[in-house]
DNA sequence: CTGCAGGCCGGCG
DNA sequence: CGCCGGCCTGCA
């Protein structure tokens, strides 16, 4: 099958999608914008998306996907993916902005901002504050092993993202067990709110990014670090600049030359990188983390 | 034993 | 408003 400039295979055990470029796996997922996707011991990566559990791996432009159909190209990782974006030009575009984003998009050059599920987004970046990685991965695990749907398949079992009635109707006590900590009774009382309609996540993409932006930051335990990240990660705006500790600092070294507040970074960002400020974020993030620049 | 991690909340000046 | 102390938990 041809879909939108890429050949798509199906077999029995999935889907082969040629001519991905721009990709890597260990740059999509190891870029903190996704808790869920296991590294194997071959190199693949074994996660659920939605109610779906899926091994992928890629090599050579070729993008494999199992536990997938031709359907499930179009109706889920097409867009998942974010295939449908010339990174190419992106880079292109960043790479000429300055010199600190030549150096830095090399290193993460398979990068892509995937298109996420926004509730769990949220749930999961609130959990993300003043908190570490595989802590933040085992709460999340944790919540949908406790309060998610199991889904048996071949390869153990997995379960799904628990829903915002799942998570609101059960007492802040039993939250507790995903040892979250403080973070606990945010996420108790964001599903509350979720749930009561305070806050509407399907509405976010039509309003300006100002204004999505201000209503997330209504939410229990979400902040303007929190929200950046959740309107990112789920593809809703792109013009955003999550600014978490390692982004303060490689912004201060390479381009501040000294020290700066978040809210200079959020003017720096908004004005130097505009509407590419969320992958400019990515690039520079990665290049951080490899780099460990202090 | 201290210090600290992908911030946020609440109280104070 | 802006600033700053405290914070669950677990690992170094």
């Amino acid at each position: 099958m041809d879909y939108k400039g890429y050949t798509v295979y199906e077999n029995n055990t999935g889907i082969e999608i040629e001519g991905v470029r721009d990709f890597d796996l260990m740059h999509i997922f190891d870029c903190g914008q996704s808790f869920r996707w296991l590294k194997q011991h071959d190199g693949s990566y074994m996660g659920v998306v939605g109610d779906k559990v899926s091994r992928v791996k890629f090599e050579n432009e070729k993008l494999h996907i199992s536990n997938s159909n031709f359907d499930d190209f179009i109706n889920i990782w097409y867009d998942y993916f974010d295939l449908g974006t010339d990174y190419g030009e992106i880079k292109k575009t960043l790479c000429s902005k300055d010199d600190v984003m030549a150096q830095a998009i090399p290193f993460g050059q398979g990068i892509r901002l995937l298109r996420q599920d926004i509730w769990e987004l949220l749930i999961s970046f609130i959990i993300s504050a003043n908190n570490r990685i595989p802590r933040i991965m085992k709460s999340v695990e944790t919540l949908s092993q406790s309060f998610g749907s199991k889904i048996s398949t071949e390869e153990g079992e997995f379960y799904t993202f628990p829903s915002p009635e799942a998570l609101s109707s059960c007492p802040i006590n039993e939250i507790d067990i995903c040892k979250a900590g403080f973070r606990c009774k945010y996420i108790s009382q964001t599903s509350k709110m979720v749930r009561n309609g305070v806050v509407d996540l399907d509405t976010l993409k039509n309003m300006e990014t100002d204004k999505a932006r201000g209503e997330l930051i209504k939410l229990s335990g979400v902040g303007p670090k929190v929200a950046d990240c959740i309107l990112l990660f789920s593809g809703t705006k792109f013009d955003v600049f999550p600014t978490d500790v390692w982004i303060k600092r490689i912004l201060e070294v390479l381009y501040f030359k000294r020290e700066a507040t978040l809210k200079e970074i959020d003017q720096f960002s908004k004005k130097h990188f505009g509407s590419l400020a969320g992958y400019a974020q990515q690039y520079l993030f990665f290049f951080a983390r490899e780099t460990r620049i202090r």
